[in-house]
RNA sequence: GGCGCGGUAGCAAAGUGGUAAUGCAGUGGACUGCAACUCCGCCAUCGUCGGUUCGAUUCCGACCCGCGCCUCCA
């Protein structure tokens, strides 16, 4: 029983070794929260969900964090734009967020930091960092000085020459070197800002996370992770501002990172105007179908999403709890000793793990008595673990799809009409009745116990 | 230009030095009054060209194609 890790820092699965095997870290970068997350967003959230629950089932206290951003040009942006106060705004879209991701049934991080709540600790560790010769002020504005940092680069891969090479933003006059980046930058009058030694400003992009992991979490953690795009700047400044504020000591020892979405074969992007946002989603499927979809690719890899996929992933979903139907709810057990158990914990290989949902579900169709209540059990510890099979089944085949509105009265008056059609052998009648409820998105199943229903 | 990733059946997606999981779709059959559900079966030689090897989709090289990051970005 060893979880295996894809740390990028040494692009290379590790086993995982926690700092306190008594108490496991983990910080995810949040959103930021200017607007509606998109599936995107959605999939670092529901792929570290799912490790949470994995590292649960492992140790005895995981402290998950995952941050909100609710201080940035974006949402100062937003607002402007809205004619909203700043906070309201990302207040407003803060629970929004909260909302989807329980909709994905992720479960809620130990941890939920605010960034405008930890001015304090972000101003005193860009003290710190001034005062170890590590950042430089200049026009109001506190940079953090890249050189100072012999291993600046070290995630990304990148040695600082290379990076400037390719720079395709302006550097501002300001900086010592083209490669510093903003630790603090000054607030106009209008413009939020916090009193500090540097004037009145706000932190820069990079900071809140090392600020808000070293309160919350420690000077080293377990794992960090984000979107690989966050490779770098971000997770690169976070290791120089933690790593320099902490006289090199190591910041985190495992780096995960979650690959990107395509939709229907295009990059997700706001120029291309495809943004999948994760609420409008949820009116036309469950989350559990988004969920499931986000679990069907291994977290790594790019994934194609599609309206297509979407539609196959709920048709999955519908054989998954129809094996579930008629039985009753159980305890879930995890098997450790189970493929779909070691799947995950081979860098979390939810594909796998989700194949062997089947292989559960039809074994213990096929079986009876305890047999079958032991691979029951062991079947929901699985789907547990990934957050996917939660809802009662009956529950499940009643969701309405599609445009389908025919009320739960009308479907049970409509089966009754057909089963006395059946006992008067008017089996013209009978089918016709089953045409129009398939009509409406209802499917009929007879069976010994009499017909039960579904919409699909 | 620098760094990195990927190309597996109609779609999606695992995986392995010894002829390729799983789901959806399709298809043949059983079951059914007919269906649906379920069950049994079928459905790919893994981008191209070389190399290493007894043997490569899996290792190495070249090439083609697609993609990401290089200080907005999951």
């Amino acid at each position: 029983m060893s979880l295996v890790l894809y740390n990028t820092l040494s692009r290379s699965k590790q086993l995982f070794t926690p700092i306190d095997p008594q108490r496991i870290t983990m910080y995810v970068c949040g959103p930021t929260v200017y607007n509606r997350v998109h599936i995107g967003n959605a999939r670092p959230a529901v792929v570290f969900d799912t490790l949470f629950r994995l590292l649960q089932s492992l140790y005895p206290n995981v402290q998950y964090a995952r941050n909100i951003t609710d201080i940035d040009d974006k949402i100062m942006n937003r607002a402007a734009e809205l004619d909203e106060d700043i906070s309201a705004l990302s207040e407003r879209y803060a629970q929004a967020y909260f909302e989807d991701m329980a909709a994905l049934n992720n479960l809620e991080p130990s941890i939920v930091p605010y960034a405008t709540q930890h001015i304090p600790e972000m101003i005193n560790m860009v003290k710190r960092l001034v005062d170890k010769g590590h950042a430089y002020v200049a026009e109001g504005n506190v940079l953090f000085a890249v050189q100072s940092m012999p291993d600046y680069g070290v995630l990304s891969g990148r040695s600082l020459d290379d990076m400037l090479a390719g720079a395709r933003v302006e550097v501002a006059s300001y900086k010592q070197y083209a490669g510093d980046f903003v630790l603090w930058k000054p607030s106009a009058d209008h413009e939020p800002g916090w009193d500090s030694p540097w004037g009145r400003g706000r932190p820069g992009w990079h900071l809140e996370c090392s600020a808000m992991i070293e309160k919350h979490l420690g000077e080293t953690i377990d794992i960090h992770g984000g979107g690989q795009d966050l490779i770098f700047p971000h997770h690169e400044n976070e290791i120089a501002q933690s790593c320099c504020a902490h006289d090199g000591k190591p910041f985190t020892n495992y780096w995960l990172h979650n690959g990107f979405i395509n939709v229907e074969g295009e990059k997700m992007s706001k120029s291309l105007g495809n943004f999948r946002m994760v609420n409008d989603l949820l009116d036309q499927y469950p989350g559990e179908v988004l969920r499931y979809v986000l679990l069907s690719a291994h977290y790594r890899s790019e994934q194609q999403f599609s309206k297509d996929l979407l539609d196959s992933a709920w048709r999955s979903l519908d054989t998954l709890y129809g094996f579930l139907r008629g039985q009753s709810p159980c305890n879930a057990v995890i098997n450790r000793d189970s493929a779909g158990f070691k799947a995950l914990l081979d860098d979390l290989n939810s594909p796998v793990a989700i194949s062997e949902l089947y292989r559960l579900a039809k074994q213990m169709h096929a079986a009876s008595g305890e047999a079958k209540d032991a691979l029951q059990a062991e079947l929901m510890g699985l789907a547990g673990l990934m957050g996917l099979l939660h809802q009662d089944p009956e529950h499940w085949f009643t969701l309405a799809r599609g445009d389908s509105d025919i009320s739960v009265e009308d479907i049970e008056r409509l089966i009754a009409k057909r089963k006395q059609a059946k006992l008067d052998k008017d089996y013209a009648g009978a089918d016709q009745v089953r045409q129009d409820l398939l009509d409406l998105g209802v499917v009929l199943e007879d069976s010994r116990e009499g017909t039960s229903w579904r919409r699909g």
